[in-house]
DNA sequence: TCTCAAGTGAGAGCTGCTATCGTTTAGCTA
DNA sequence: TAGCTAAACGATAGCAGCTCTCACTTGAGA
């Protein structure tokens, strides 16, 4: 077993959680506003959703001007969405064993991620959740990071393989697993049950596929 | 085999190919109009590129006002972007056999669909490849499009196999499905092989994940 | 031919987003 | 500590997508 943290995966999550070790005041401050907006982004979007919030009330809220608020996000979705988690998840990736089949340095790094969701994010999960179901502009911003998650996932995994970073079977084994996550992070549905054992479940379908419909698979 | 287009698949095609069979006056220019502006939004975009086209050029160039434009079209991506495709997809995912296993039915929709593509549609699926490759937008839609269908096709699927609408099996299996077709359809690639070949593979990948990696596996 | 409803055009207005420019402020150096 | 440089910021202007309203035109049926 290659678990653990260590190093890479450990700087990408400092900067989801944002601290501030030996920064210069500038740096502090930077990451303070950022901060700042993302917090005065929340709570209005709480309070009067997220249509009904305008850029400029964001920035007041945060008492900096709206040119600032998109110097720190490129749009308004980003200000409540991050792909930190994709830096994270990759560097997970990377420190898998070089001979595992791909799909079991797949399986590995989807337990790892949804752990992490399931554990100290597992708030933030949840609020982000309800965005992305309700959102469209914001569940399109998922679709990107998706795509460019799909994109170097694949390219890592080929190199470990010796393939060529386009191949296909590579690309579409990485595309059905992640659809495969996608449903078990934002799809539609009424229970709420532990995530872990969700990905659990999705993992044995996409290892057994041809095993649904049969009468042996009743949860 | 129950193949054969027949009766629902046929209306679902027509309103791709817009045949204006018995209508009165008002429809007939409602679909001209209509068609005015796909036509004239296309041109434009190949001359000046997407986000270069204004919806008033379009309109000017369909001979109609904006407000028009917007009368037919809720945003300018939809004006490039039709989701006819997944009515006619969903059409024969209903006419296949009920005892069939999920995943078969799931491989004969998607060999007849990609059949299409590389057939008489291939025209029109080039051009929007490259446009959904290239504009953000665009690729925002095909994604919320592909949300409906497994949304559709999922509770499709679970009531003939007498499962609850929010089966999370078979979800993650459509989930899985899409994310490879999507891959075949949309994803990166250098070589422009055969779509029908392609979508071969990828069945093959998913029917056999594991096989992925071993020394069996090299196209 | 007359009436009604569907379809259309014009205009105003909001919001996200970009670009420019002058001002303030942090960080380094002497 | 004084002063220079470059980063960060605020203000302003402007564009494009999109919505809403209202008056006008045109097709459908009596």
């Amino acid at each position: 077993m290659n678990q653990g943290p260590s190093a890479a995966a450990d700087a990408a999550m400092s900067a989801i959680t944002g601290a501030e070790d030996g920064l210069g005041l500038r740096e502090r401050k930077k990451l303070r506003t950022r901060q700042a907006i993302r917090a005065a982004a929340r709570r209005l979007i709480d309070e009067r959703g997220y249509d009904s919030t305008t850029i400029e009330q964001i920035a007041a809220a945060a008492e900096v001007s709206p040119s600032t608020v998109f110097r720190y996000f490129p749009s308004k979705e980003h200000i409540v969405l991050t792909d930190d988690y994709a830096n994270f998840t990759m560097a997970f990736l990377r420190e898998r064993l070089a001979d595992e089949p791909p799909l079991t340095a797949l399986r590995g790094v989807l337990t790892e991620m949804v752990r992490g969701f399931a554990g100290d994010l597992s708030e933030d999960y949840r609020w982000r959740r309800q965005l992305v179901r309700r959102v469209p502009a914001v569940r399109a911003l998922v679709g990107e990071s998706q795509d460019r998650w799909i994109d170097t996932a694949s390219e890592v995994l080929a190199e470990r393989a010796g393939l060529p970073a386009d191949n296909l079977e590579l690309r579409v084994l990485v595309g059905a697993v992640t659809g495969a996550l996608h449903q078990v992070l934002w799809g539609d549905r009424s229970e709420d049950t532990d995530l872990v054992a969700m990905i659990e479940r999705a993992l044995v379908v996409l290892e057994h596929p041809d095993s649904l419909g049969s009468p042996d698979t009743t949860g």
